[in-house]
DNA sequence: TAGTGGTCTAGACCACGCA
DNA sequence: GCGTGGTCTAGACCACTAT
């Protein structure tokens, strides 16, 4: 016997992939779709609230639940996300938060930079990035360093001046990142620090998060 | 009034760093629990479950309710973090997946290195990584590229031979990430993809995830 | 004021683990 | 077989939003 709250959330998403509850919309409310489904508002809240981790619905007290923006769950974006359209929403010198200067091993009274953009496929945006710089970072690292990625923004953004391109709502992406992934409910999640250096200084710092279990480690004495 | 499933779980965390309740061991039933505080089993439920997602407990169907081997919540660990104690768990040249082949712009039958390295506070690891480079990496990046960061754990595994420094079993850090960063409960997380180039070759690439609601962009039309 | 989601209750039965 | 967590029910009251 399958789960009921399982059911209900096949139910669901059935009708947001068919298109009858649509993007931005309230979908019926808990009670009324416990009683046309003939089970307990519970129930219905456990596989709504599913449906919240993974980014399709949001829950607004007082309103209703709706759809967001997304046209599909979440793993469909990932894998399709090839194509990277980066956008950049702002790049800044600044000195504000402890967190950039800690990292890139500045005294508090120096700024640095502080890059932000977001990656999308068509309009729908999948990913934000902050990522830290320090202040001699541009000058001190060869043009020829960055054609694409990381530094795409930086030859886009045409430093030391920047246009922006738009401002953005970033996908909400609720915090179920292990559900995001079609990872099982209770897998590990890891978290990355990235930093990059030129010499001795460290020149660039991001934060950021894994989902555990696709890196199931083995260990070698020596590579291949 | 406060709710009283955050009573319950202060009353919970309280017992937890305080020793009462031990590092792999089990925690009282949820019955008596729920007996004990005079409250409904539900929101005792409604507690652990929040701490099961910080990381702190794991619930054993059959079995109870159990502490991580984490000594405090996870935002402490990612406070203290800068020591980095990176330990590398393995790296080999593979073709394995297809992720990463693809993400570096290879044909299939082409192999990868991967790297996967794990970082620790003391004994405790809080942090994995899974790190693809392209097989050209090493020869084309100049030495003076990678003394720390990213780079030291080549420098460490004194390239292309590597010595395994041990066998790690990652810490769980439940999917919720939200509440591993002290972020409000329904706050976004966004995904990160980075990449390195060298030219106009992608040379690393790496998967990751940000909670999100530490990056409110701001717009600008050229940098302060 | 009416309707919504958020919390909470006091039960119930189930699947699982362990002795 | 017993205790555990997992699911589910049929209510209840609250805080919040929109009208």
């Amino acid at each position: 016997m399958q789960k009921k709250y399982l059911e209900i959330k096949d139910y669901l998403m059935e009708r947001i992939r068919s298109g009858e509850y649509k993007p931005e919309q309230a979908i019926p409310a808990e009670r009324e779709l416990a009683a046309q489904l003939g089970v307990s508002r519970m129930t219905v809240r456990k596989a709504i609230e599913e449906l919240m981790y993974e980014g399709l619905l949001i829950r607004r007290k007082g309103s209703g639940t709706f759809l967001t923006t997304a046209k599909s769950s979440k793993p469909d974006l990932l894998l399709e996300a090839g194509e990277n359209a980066v956008k950049i929403v702002s790049c800044k010198l600044c000195s504000e938060g402890s967190y950039g200067y800690k990292m890139l091993g500045l005294d508090p009274s120096r700024s640095y930079w502080r890059l932000r953009r977001v990656r999308r496929i068509g309009h729908q945006p999948y990913a934000y990035e902050d990522i830290y710089f320090h202040p001699d970072f541009f000058p001190t690292v060869g043009r020829e360093f960055y054609t694409k990625g990381l530094s795409r923004m930086a030859a886009e953004s045409g430093y030391p001046d920047l246009t922006v391109y738009e401002d953005v709502e970033a996908l909400l992406c609720l915090h179920n990142t292990a559900l995001l992934l079609k990872v099982e409910t209770g897998s590990p999640i890891l978290q990355i620090k990235s930093y990059f250096s030129s010499g001795d200084q460290v020149m660039m710092f991001c934060r950021s998060y894994h989902p555990g279990d696709s890196y199931k480690y083995q260990s070698l004495r020596r590579p291949l």
